[in-house]
RNA sequence: UGCCCGAUGGUGUAAUGGUAGCACAGCAGAUUCUGACUCUGCUUGUUAAGGUUCGAGUCCUUAUCGGGCAGCCA
């Protein structure tokens, strides 16, 4: 192999794999097919919340073009007005700056706010991006590119088509559009107004634009074949009429391109070369070049390119049932932490970083598959080992009193030290934890256990533990309330095992964790756990089906002292527990909410 | 049953006519002041039947199974 010498990646580093669109994309560069270098794009159409099948789609665009040196346009498909939203396509541009921060901003294709194509030789348009190098320095006049800045260039495209012989204007109603369709199984039949000619089709068309004729009415469609096996060629619309302002383009439109009119032009007014879809539009694919090869453009065109959406088990993106869980108050909103939506993701401490590992490793194809949550996780997991600062605290607490506490030579070191990062070696360090270690100590009420099962590391009657950091305790005894439940366990320490001790490195089977009484905080955190009990849960009837009842529990925790001063920013683990971050929305300076993004791989048979 | 697409261990994916490999999961062990991490080992696979070829997961044929397509949505 020809490996780099220096080549050696972190852990965290997410080598690209090859794939079939890759692959062309090498050919197509190899044959010299992209003068202008390799143009990729990531459509969403602003009506809803980027959700994690997106972020493949995304990873896969920036991906590649990062990977040849070329450029991603984020690019907003908004050709429906009834549908779209100015607060969507501000979830959007921040859901992907976030994704690709630090691994793909370089290809970040936007443009300068408010441009449109500008005309070019032979009745050509294109549009072109602010390099990424600028953005930082322009970045308020910047903006993701929109296909509704078009609309113009686009309209200017469809009457060529009607020059061109090549689309009409049809009066049919959607019933009768529909009826005249055909079936998959049986030919479509010719719209009546399918021979008109090229004037009236064209008089007919300025007359939409100008608003003569209500939604609905007349449509202008693509004059192809009514009776092709594939119904995407069955004289498709490439118009209908909307009397409806839009978001972003204003009130000067109401008529409004379809999306296999829009997206193509989109593209090839972009300079795309690659635009890369789901595949459920591999039949619209001859339609879009249909529709390109028409218009006879005077530069290269962009091809289409299919691969299978993400299906992750446990999981659901569909946007009318995510809806459901909103409307429903089953969940808190688009980004509570158990949602899909790349904000819920982020929200619940999930890294970036981890989110893309595990998109670019479940692979490119064309095969419909379902991804085991587990690899989503091992890759969380192992982001997050890497990042997390260790700290100590108590979910469901029980008191521990050290009986001979005040008899411990404690005065005989100055520190206690408690791991920071595992890797100390490389910056990880130490923090000290000598002020938490008091005689009262809060501990896991599941590492104590007074009828143990079999292999039962923890504390248990006539067993020995280690405190984590401290040293080894010795059961004593417990203490119990009126209706005999343990209220506290008491313990004596070997004071030899104490750091700096004789016996500090003296091996016992179990470590637990623990927080002084006196010194800890209380916090609330959210233990979250996955939203459903069904691995496939859009084949559900009904959602509440198979709803997980436990998909968050809130529990009012102990927690060392360090963690009062915790940001959103931060990544932690509790040791022996899990992953934590501060929530971003609800906690407080010196009060953080804790979100658990997920918990450690726990081996021992619960 | 019109057209299009697909099928490699439990899951996902690689092998581009020449040794079926990787990751995750699982199991066993080592290590461990996190039952984590790390390390070692193991189990398990080319949908089927024909054909082409010195040689087929790969090319051809047929079958089987799965997915997609009939919005004035994208």
């Amino acid at each position: 192999m020809n490996a780099e010498p220096n080549a050696t990646p972190s852990p965290a580093a997410t080598v690209a794999p090859s794939d079939f669109i890759r692959d062309i994309v090498a050919q197509d560069l190899a044959a010299g097919r992209c003068a202008e270098g390799v143009v990729t794009r990531f459509p969403p159409e602003p009506n809803g919340y980027l959700h994690i099948g997106h972020a493949k789609s995304i990873c896969l665009n920036f991906g590649i073009a990062l990977e040849n040196g070329g450029r991603c346009h984020l690019r907003m498909d908004d050709t429906n007005p009834a549908k779209e939203d100015i607060e969507y396509v501000e979830s959007i541009t921040a859901d992907v700056k976030w994704l690709i921060s630090g691994w793909a901003d370089s290809v970040l294709g936007l443009k300068p706010k408010g441009e449109k194509p500008a005309p070019a030789p032979g009745g050509d348009f294109r549009i072109r991006p602010v390099p990424a190098a600028d953005h930082a320095a322009r970045a308020p006049e910047l903006e993701p590119f929109f296909a509704s800045d078009y609309l113009e260039q686009l309209y200017l495209f469809a009457e060529r088509l009607i020059e061109k012989g090549k689309a009409y204007v049809c009066d049919l109603s959607p019933a009768e559009t529909d009826e005249y369709r055909g079936a998959p199984d049986r030919p479509g039949k010719n719209s009546p107004f399918r021979e008109r000619t090229i004037a009236e089709n064209l008089d007919l068309f300025r007359r939409m634009r100008a608003g003569e004729f209500p939604d609905g009415a007349r449509t202008l469609r693509a004059k192809i074949d009514m009776a092709s096996p594939n119904v995407w060629l069955r004289d498709p619309l490439l118009y209908r009429i909307r009397h409806l302002a839009h978001h972003h383009a204003g009130a000067g439109w109401c008529v409004y391109p379809l999306y296999d009119y829009a997206h193509c032009l989109s593209d090839y007014l972009e300079g795309v070369t690659h635009s890369v879809c789901t595949l459920e539009f591999e039949v619209h694919r001859p339609l879009y070049d249909w529709i390109l090869e028409s218009l006879e453009l005077p530069r290269a065109l962009p091809r289409q390119y299919e691969f299978a959406k993400l299906h992750l088990a446990y999981t659901l993106v569909s946007k009318r049932r995510l809806l459901q869980l909103v409307n429903e108050k089953i969940v808190a909103g688009w980004d509570d932490p158990r949602m899909p939506t790349l904000a819920g993701i982020r929200r619940r401490g999930i890294p970036a970083s981890a989110l893309r590992r595990f998109v670019i490793g479940v692979g490119v194809t064309k095969f419909d598959s379902l991804t085991e949550l587990a690899v989503y996780e091992n890759a969380v997991r192992d982001e997050l080992n890497a990042a997390a600062h260790r700290r100590m605290a108590v979910l469901r607490p029980l008191k521990l009193v050290i009986d001979n506490f005040d008899a411990l030579p404690l005065g005989s070191f100055q520190r206690m030290h408690a791991t920071d990062r595992p890797d100390a070696d490389k910056g990880g360090g130490s923090r000290d934890i000598k002020d938490s270690f008091e005689k009262e100590l809060w501990i896991e009420q599941d590492d104590f256990s007074e009828t143990p099962p079999p292999k039962y590391f923890r504390l248990k009657p006539g067993g020995e533990v280690r405190l984590k950091y401290a040293g080894i305790i010795k059961y004593n005894s417990v203490e119990k309330d009126a209706a005999g439940q343990v209220v506290a366990v008491h313990v004596d320490m070997d004071p030899d095992s104490l750091p700096g001790g004789s016996a500090k490195d003296r091996k016992v089977k179990g470590t637990i964790h623990w927080v002084g009484v006196k010194s800890c905080i209380d916090a609330e955190v959210r233990l979250y756990d996955r939203l459903f009990t069904h691995p496939e849960p859009a084949s559900a009837e009904n959602i509440r089906d198979v709803l997980n009842p436990r998909s968050l529990e809130v529990v009012t925790a102990k927690l060392e002292p360090s963690l009062a001063t915790a940001t959103p920013e931060e990544r932690f683990q509790f040791e022996r527990l899990g992953y934590f971050t501060p929530d971003a929305k609800d906690s407080a300076p010196g009060r953080p909410v804790f979100n658990r993004t997920i918990t450690l791989k726990d081996t021992w048979a619960k």
